[in-house]
DNA sequence: CTCCTATAGATGCATTTGCATCTATATTAG
DNA sequence: CTAATATAGATGCAAATGCATCTATAGGAG
Protein backbone atom coordinates (compact mmCIF):
# COMPACT_ATOMS: atom_id res chain seq x y z
CA UNK A 1 0.00 0.00 0.00
CA UNK A 2 1.46 3.12 -1.37
CA UNK A 3 1.07 6.33 1.40
CA UNK A 4 -0.38 8.93 -0.06
CA UNK A 5 0.33 12.88 0.59
CA UNK A 6 -2.36 14.18 2.07
CA UNK A 7 -4.55 16.32 -0.20
CA UNK A 8 -4.14 20.32 0.17
CA UNK A 9 -7.08 23.06 0.37
CA UNK A 10 -4.82 24.51 -2.47
CA UNK A 11 -5.03 21.44 -4.60
CA UNK A 12 -8.73 20.80 -4.24
CA UNK A 13 -9.76 24.56 -4.69
CA UNK A 14 -7.81 24.14 -7.82
CA UNK A 15 -9.57 21.58 -8.99
CA UNK A 16 -12.81 22.77 -8.16
CA UNK A 17 -12.10 25.96 -9.76
CA UNK A 18 -10.93 24.12 -13.01
CA UNK A 19 -13.91 21.73 -13.20
CA UNK A 20 -16.62 24.72 -13.12
CA UNK A 21 -14.32 26.74 -14.98
CA UNK A 22 -14.25 23.76 -18.03
CA UNK A 23 -17.75 23.42 -17.57
CA UNK A 24 -19.06 26.69 -18.03
CA UNK A 25 -17.10 27.46 -20.84
CA UNK A 26 -18.15 24.30 -22.61
CA UNK A 27 -22.03 24.72 -21.96
CA UNK A 28 -22.05 28.01 -23.90
CA UNK A 29 -19.74 26.52 -26.59
CA UNK A 30 -22.63 23.85 -26.83
CA UNK A 31 -25.18 26.06 -26.77
CA UNK A 32 -23.52 27.69 -29.66
CA UNK A 33 -23.22 25.23 -31.65
CA UNK A 34 -26.74 24.26 -31.19
CA UNK A 35 -28.41 27.51 -31.63
CA UNK A 36 -26.37 27.74 -34.99
CA UNK A 37 -27.80 24.25 -35.94
CA UNK A 38 -24.31 22.74 -35.97
CA UNK A 39 -23.03 19.88 -34.27
CA UNK A 40 -21.66 19.29 -31.09
CA UNK A 41 -18.01 19.56 -30.26
CA UNK A 42 -16.55 16.15 -31.02
CA UNK A 43 -17.34 16.43 -34.03
CA UNK A 44 -15.27 19.85 -34.44
CA UNK A 45 -12.21 17.75 -32.53
CA UNK A 46 -12.44 14.73 -34.85
CA UNK A 47 -12.81 16.89 -38.53
CA UNK A 48 -10.04 19.36 -36.96
CA UNK A 49 -7.72 16.01 -36.43
CA UNK A 50 -8.66 14.67 -39.65
CA UNK A 51 -8.45 17.65 -41.71
CA UNK A 52 -4.70 18.47 -40.87
CA UNK A 53 -3.90 14.48 -41.38
CA UNK A 54 -4.31 15.38 -44.63
CA UNK A 55 -5.45 13.28 -48.20
CA UNK A 56 -2.95 10.02 -46.60
CA UNK A 57 -5.82 10.51 -43.42
CA UNK A 58 -5.12 9.04 -39.67
CA UNK A 59 -5.49 6.49 -38.13
CA UNK A 60 -8.49 5.21 -35.67
CA UNK A 61 -6.22 4.49 -33.01
CA UNK A 62 -4.49 7.85 -33.77
CA UNK A 63 -7.72 10.21 -33.49
CA UNK A 64 -8.03 8.08 -29.94
CA UNK A 65 -5.18 9.25 -28.24
CA UNK A 66 -5.19 13.00 -29.28
CA UNK A 67 -8.65 13.30 -28.42
CA UNK A 68 -8.62 11.83 -25.18
CA UNK A 69 -11.34 9.20 -25.86
CA UNK A 70 -12.28 5.77 -25.61
CA UNK A 71 -11.45 3.38 -28.38
CA UNK A 72 -15.44 2.53 -29.15
CA UNK A 73 -16.10 5.94 -28.91
CA UNK A 74 -13.77 7.24 -31.89
CA UNK A 75 -15.22 4.01 -33.28
CA UNK A 76 -19.00 5.16 -33.27
CA UNK A 77 -18.02 8.88 -33.70
CA UNK A 78 -16.80 8.19 -36.85
CA UNK A 79 -19.66 6.09 -38.16
CA UNK A 80 -21.88 8.94 -37.41
CA UNK A 81 -19.58 11.20 -38.90
CA UNK A 82 -19.48 8.75 -42.29
CA UNK A 83 -23.09 8.57 -42.00
CA UNK A 84 -23.46 12.16 -42.26
CA UNK A 85 -20.48 12.36 -45.27
CA UNK A 86 -17.97 14.39 -43.32
CA UNK A 87 -15.33 12.21 -43.58
CA UNK A 88 -14.28 8.64 -45.53
CA UNK A 89 -13.00 5.50 -44.08
CA UNK A 90 -9.70 4.43 -46.81
CA UNK A 91 -9.27 0.28 -46.52
CA UNK A 92 -5.72 0.82 -45.41
CA UNK A 93 -2.53 -1.51 -47.15
CA UNK A 94 -0.10 -2.06 -44.82
CA UNK A 95 -2.71 -2.97 -42.06
CA UNK A 96 -5.62 -4.64 -43.26
CA UNK A 97 -7.30 -4.90 -39.69
CA UNK A 98 -7.84 -0.39 -39.89
CA UNK A 99 -8.38 1.93 -41.83
CA UNK A 100 -7.28 5.83 -43.03
CA UNK A 101 -9.48 8.62 -42.13
CA UNK A 102 -10.00 11.38 -44.67
CA UNK A 103 -11.99 14.60 -44.34
CA UNK A 104 -15.08 15.31 -47.22
CA UNK A 105 -15.40 18.41 -49.03
CA UNK A 106 -18.48 18.76 -47.06
CA UNK A 107 -16.47 17.89 -44.15
CA UNK A 108 -14.33 20.53 -44.40
CA UNK A 109 -16.94 22.94 -45.50
CA UNK A 110 -18.86 21.60 -41.47
CA UNK A 111 -15.80 22.52 -39.76
CA UNK A 112 -15.26 26.29 -41.10
CA UNK A 113 -18.79 26.98 -40.39
CA UNK A 114 -18.25 25.68 -36.98
CA UNK A 115 -15.10 27.60 -36.50
CA UNK A 116 -16.13 31.71 -36.23
CA UNK A 117 -19.26 29.83 -33.63
CA UNK A 118 -16.60 28.27 -31.67
CA UNK A 119 -14.34 30.92 -31.49
CA UNK A 120 -16.82 33.09 -30.71
CA UNK A 121 -18.09 31.03 -27.59
CA UNK A 122 -14.51 31.38 -26.18
CA UNK A 123 -13.60 34.80 -26.92
CA UNK A 124 -16.62 35.30 -24.71
CA UNK A 125 -16.75 32.93 -22.33
CA UNK A 126 -12.43 32.73 -21.64
CA UNK A 127 -10.69 35.64 -23.58
CA UNK A 128 -12.54 38.83 -22.51
CA UNK A 129 -13.12 37.89 -19.00
CA UNK A 130 -9.42 37.62 -18.35
CA UNK A 131 -6.23 39.64 -19.42
CA UNK A 132 -3.62 38.29 -22.06
CA UNK A 133 -1.33 37.82 -19.39
CA UNK A 134 -3.62 35.46 -17.11
CA UNK A 135 -4.15 33.39 -20.24
CA UNK A 136 -0.83 33.14 -20.74
CA UNK A 137 0.07 32.33 -17.18
CA UNK A 138 -2.75 29.81 -16.60
CA UNK A 139 -1.68 27.71 -20.29
CA UNK A 140 1.95 27.56 -19.25
CA UNK A 141 0.85 26.74 -15.50
CA UNK A 142 -0.98 24.01 -16.82
CA UNK A 143 1.15 22.09 -19.26
CA UNK A 144 2.34 19.20 -16.93
CA UNK A 145 -1.28 18.41 -15.92
CA UNK A 146 -1.87 16.82 -19.60
CA UNK A 147 1.90 15.94 -20.13
CA UNK A 148 2.56 13.91 -17.76
CA UNK B 1 -25.20 41.39 -34.98
CA UNK B 2 -22.61 42.22 -32.42
CA UNK B 3 -19.07 42.74 -33.56
CA UNK B 4 -17.00 40.21 -32.31
CA UNK B 5 -13.24 40.62 -30.75
CA UNK B 6 -11.01 38.37 -32.74
CA UNK B 7 -10.05 35.04 -30.37
CA UNK B 8 -6.20 35.09 -30.01
CA UNK B 9 -4.07 32.13 -29.88
CA UNK B 10 -3.04 32.79 -26.45
CA UNK B 11 -7.08 32.56 -25.66
CA UNK B 12 -7.38 29.12 -27.46
CA UNK B 13 -4.02 27.53 -26.26
CA UNK B 14 -5.35 28.35 -22.85
CA UNK B 15 -9.05 26.57 -23.59
CA UNK B 16 -6.60 23.48 -25.22
CA UNK B 17 -4.65 23.28 -21.78
CA UNK B 18 -7.55 23.78 -19.75
CA UNK B 19 -9.65 20.98 -21.45
CA UNK B 20 -6.73 18.24 -21.53
CA UNK B 21 -6.18 19.03 -17.66
CA UNK B 22 -9.86 18.64 -17.22
CA UNK B 23 -10.42 15.35 -19.27
CA UNK B 24 -6.91 13.76 -17.60
CA UNK B 25 -7.86 14.23 -14.23
CA UNK B 26 -11.22 13.69 -13.92
CA UNK B 27 -10.67 10.38 -16.23
CA UNK B 28 -8.54 9.36 -13.37
CA UNK B 29 -10.85 10.16 -10.68
CA UNK B 30 -13.34 7.90 -11.85
CA UNK B 31 -11.02 4.87 -12.78
CA UNK B 32 -9.97 5.09 -9.20
CA UNK B 33 -13.59 4.89 -7.92
CA UNK B 34 -14.69 2.47 -10.21
CA UNK B 35 -11.66 0.27 -9.03
CA UNK B 36 -12.84 0.55 -5.62
CA UNK B 37 -16.13 -0.46 -6.94
CA UNK B 38 -17.91 3.20 -5.65
CA UNK B 39 -19.99 5.44 -7.65
CA UNK B 40 -18.86 7.73 -10.14
CA UNK B 41 -18.09 11.43 -9.18
CA UNK B 42 -21.65 12.69 -9.59
CA UNK B 43 -22.65 11.19 -6.53
CA UNK B 44 -20.58 12.34 -4.69
CA UNK B 45 -20.86 15.98 -5.89
CA UNK B 46 -24.81 16.02 -4.45
CA UNK B 47 -23.85 13.56 -1.54
CA UNK B 48 -21.67 16.28 -0.48
CA UNK B 49 -24.42 19.06 -1.31
CA UNK B 50 -27.12 17.46 0.48
CA UNK B 51 -24.81 16.22 3.33
CA UNK B 52 -24.03 19.95 4.07
CA UNK B 53 -27.54 20.96 3.73
CA UNK B 54 -27.73 18.74 6.94
CA UNK B 55 -31.40 17.32 8.06
CA UNK B 56 -33.37 20.14 6.60
CA UNK B 57 -32.15 19.40 3.51
CA UNK B 58 -32.14 20.79 -0.09
CA UNK B 59 -34.36 21.76 -2.65
CA UNK B 60 -33.86 19.91 -6.21
CA UNK B 61 -33.29 23.57 -7.87
CA UNK B 62 -30.57 24.53 -5.68
CA UNK B 63 -28.81 21.55 -6.24
CA UNK B 64 -29.02 21.93 -9.67
CA UNK B 65 -27.54 25.17 -9.75
CA UNK B 66 -24.67 24.64 -7.66
CA UNK B 67 -23.89 21.70 -9.30
CA UNK B 68 -24.38 23.14 -13.14
CA UNK B 69 -26.53 20.18 -14.03
CA UNK B 70 -29.51 20.33 -16.08
CA UNK B 71 -32.73 19.55 -14.37
CA UNK B 72 -33.55 16.36 -15.92
CA UNK B 73 -30.40 15.49 -15.02
CA UNK B 74 -30.61 16.16 -11.52
CA UNK B 75 -34.00 14.78 -11.29
CA UNK B 76 -32.91 10.88 -12.89
CA UNK B 77 -29.80 11.41 -10.62
CA UNK B 78 -32.01 11.92 -7.30
CA UNK B 79 -33.82 8.57 -8.38
CA UNK B 80 -31.18 6.61 -8.43
CA UNK B 81 -29.84 7.55 -5.55
CA UNK B 82 -32.96 7.34 -3.72
CA UNK B 83 -33.43 3.91 -5.31
CA UNK B 84 -30.26 2.56 -3.69
CA UNK B 85 -31.12 4.27 -0.38
CA UNK B 86 -28.57 6.52 -0.06
CA UNK B 87 -30.86 9.71 -0.28
CA UNK B 88 -34.63 10.53 0.96
CA UNK B 89 -36.43 12.78 -0.52
CA UNK B 90 -38.85 15.10 2.34
CA UNK B 91 -42.38 16.10 0.91
CA UNK B 92 -41.83 20.07 0.94
CA UNK B 93 -44.78 21.84 3.25
CA UNK B 94 -44.28 25.53 2.03
CA UNK B 95 -44.28 24.37 -1.71
CA UNK B 96 -46.36 21.17 -2.81
CA UNK B 97 -44.77 20.97 -6.18
CA UNK B 98 -40.88 19.89 -4.85
CA UNK B 99 -39.31 18.19 -1.65
CA UNK B 100 -35.98 18.76 0.33
CA UNK B 101 -33.58 15.74 -0.22
CA UNK B 102 -32.06 14.38 2.84
CA UNK B 103 -28.79 12.10 3.39
CA UNK B 104 -29.55 9.11 5.20
CA UNK B 105 -26.61 7.00 7.08
CA UNK B 106 -26.02 4.93 4.44
CA UNK B 107 -25.69 7.78 1.69
CA UNK B 108 -22.66 8.94 4.63
CA UNK B 109 -21.27 6.19 4.64
CA UNK B 110 -20.42 6.21 0.89
CA UNK B 111 -19.46 9.64 0.90
CA UNK B 112 -16.97 8.86 3.05
CA UNK B 113 -15.73 5.88 1.42
CA UNK B 114 -15.43 7.73 -1.66
CA UNK B 115 -13.59 10.54 -0.04
CA UNK B 116 -10.15 9.32 0.24
CA UNK B 117 -9.90 7.61 -3.15
CA UNK B 118 -11.08 10.87 -4.78
CA UNK B 119 -8.59 12.86 -2.35
CA UNK B 120 -6.02 10.54 -3.70
CA UNK B 121 -6.77 10.48 -7.22
CA UNK B 122 -6.48 14.42 -6.95
CA UNK B 123 -3.31 14.06 -4.94
CA UNK B 124 -1.40 12.36 -7.43
CA UNK B 125 -3.00 14.01 -10.97
CA UNK B 126 -2.68 18.08 -9.59
CA UNK B 127 -1.40 18.13 -6.20
CA UNK B 128 1.98 16.42 -7.42
CA UNK B 129 3.02 17.40 -10.62
CA UNK B 130 2.37 21.10 -9.51
CA UNK B 131 4.02 23.77 -6.84
CA UNK B 132 1.99 25.08 -4.00
CA UNK B 133 2.61 28.20 -5.74
CA UNK B 134 1.33 27.13 -9.38
CA UNK B 135 -1.62 26.15 -7.61
CA UNK B 136 -2.74 28.91 -5.82
CA UNK B 137 -2.31 31.32 -9.04
CA UNK B 138 -4.06 29.00 -10.71
CA UNK B 139 -7.14 28.43 -8.67
CA UNK B 140 -7.23 32.55 -8.30
CA UNK B 141 -6.94 33.32 -11.52
CA UNK B 142 -9.65 30.96 -12.87
CA UNK B 143 -12.21 32.55 -10.66
CA UNK B 144 -13.50 35.41 -13.24
CA UNK B 145 -14.47 32.40 -15.34
CA UNK B 146 -17.04 30.98 -13.57
CA UNK B 147 -18.42 33.81 -11.82
CA UNK B 148 -19.43 35.35 -14.84
C1' DC C 1 -62.32 35.28 -6.80
C1' DT C 2 -60.36 34.14 -12.00
C1' DC C 3 -57.00 34.17 -15.41
C1' DC C 4 -52.29 34.35 -16.78
C1' DT C 5 -47.68 33.39 -16.31
C1' DA C 6 -43.70 31.44 -13.94
C1' DT C 7 -41.41 27.82 -11.52
C1' DA C 8 -40.55 22.85 -9.63
C1' DG C 9 -40.06 18.64 -11.06
C1' DA C 10 -41.16 14.24 -14.00
C1' DT C 11 -41.16 11.59 -18.17
C1' DG C 12 -41.49 9.39 -23.18
C1' DC C 13 -38.57 8.76 -26.71
C1' DA C 14 -34.39 8.90 -29.42
C1' DT C 15 -29.47 9.20 -29.15
C1' DT C 16 -25.21 8.40 -26.85
C1' DT C 17 -22.21 6.18 -23.62
C1' DG C 18 -20.06 2.42 -20.93
C1' DC C 19 -18.88 -2.18 -20.44
C1' DA C 20 -17.62 -6.44 -21.87
C1' DT C 21 -16.66 -9.11 -25.44
C1' DC C 22 -15.78 -10.46 -30.15
C1' DT C 23 -13.40 -10.77 -34.78
C1' DA C 24 -9.53 -10.22 -37.57
C1' DT C 25 -5.00 -9.12 -38.60
C1' DA C 26 -0.22 -8.36 -36.84
C1' DT C 27 3.68 -9.62 -34.22
C1' DT C 28 6.60 -12.40 -31.57
C1' DA C 29 8.46 -16.85 -29.65
C1' DG C 30 9.87 -21.28 -30.49
C1' DC D 1 6.57 -23.02 -40.45
C1' DT D 2 2.97 -23.04 -35.93
C1' DA D 3 1.29 -21.40 -31.57
C1' DA D 4 0.66 -17.70 -28.38
C1' DT D 5 -0.04 -13.01 -27.65
C1' DA D 6 -0.95 -8.24 -28.80
C1' DT D 7 -3.31 -4.65 -31.30
C1' DA D 8 -7.15 -2.43 -34.39
C1' DG D 9 -11.58 -1.90 -34.54
C1' DA D 10 -16.75 -3.39 -34.08
C1' DT D 11 -20.82 -4.52 -31.50
C1' DG D 12 -24.83 -6.34 -28.21
C1' DC D 13 -26.83 -4.84 -24.38
C1' DA D 14 -27.75 -2.00 -20.37
C1' DA D 15 -27.50 2.56 -18.48
C1' DA D 16 -27.28 7.51 -18.97
C1' DT D 17 -28.21 11.78 -21.55
C1' DG D 18 -30.60 15.23 -24.34
C1' DC D 19 -34.75 17.11 -25.91
C1' DA D 20 -39.22 18.32 -25.79
C1' DT D 21 -43.11 18.30 -23.36
C1' DC D 22 -46.20 17.58 -19.52
C1' DT D 23 -48.31 18.12 -14.77
C1' DA D 24 -48.96 20.61 -10.71
C1' DT D 25 -48.42 24.25 -7.67
C1' DA D 26 -47.05 29.33 -6.93
C1' DG D 27 -47.46 33.94 -7.55
C1' DG D 28 -49.03 37.56 -9.70
C1' DA D 29 -52.59 41.12 -12.21
C1' DG D 30 -57.18 42.40 -12.72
Amino acid sequence: MLRMTKLTNNAEQTWIALARSYRTILEEVERSFKRAGLPPLGWYDVLLEVERAGQSGIRPYALQKRLLLPQYGISRLLDRLEREGLIKKLQCEEDKRGFEVCITEKGQKIRQDMWPIYADALSRTIQSPMSPDALQTISKLLTPLHDA
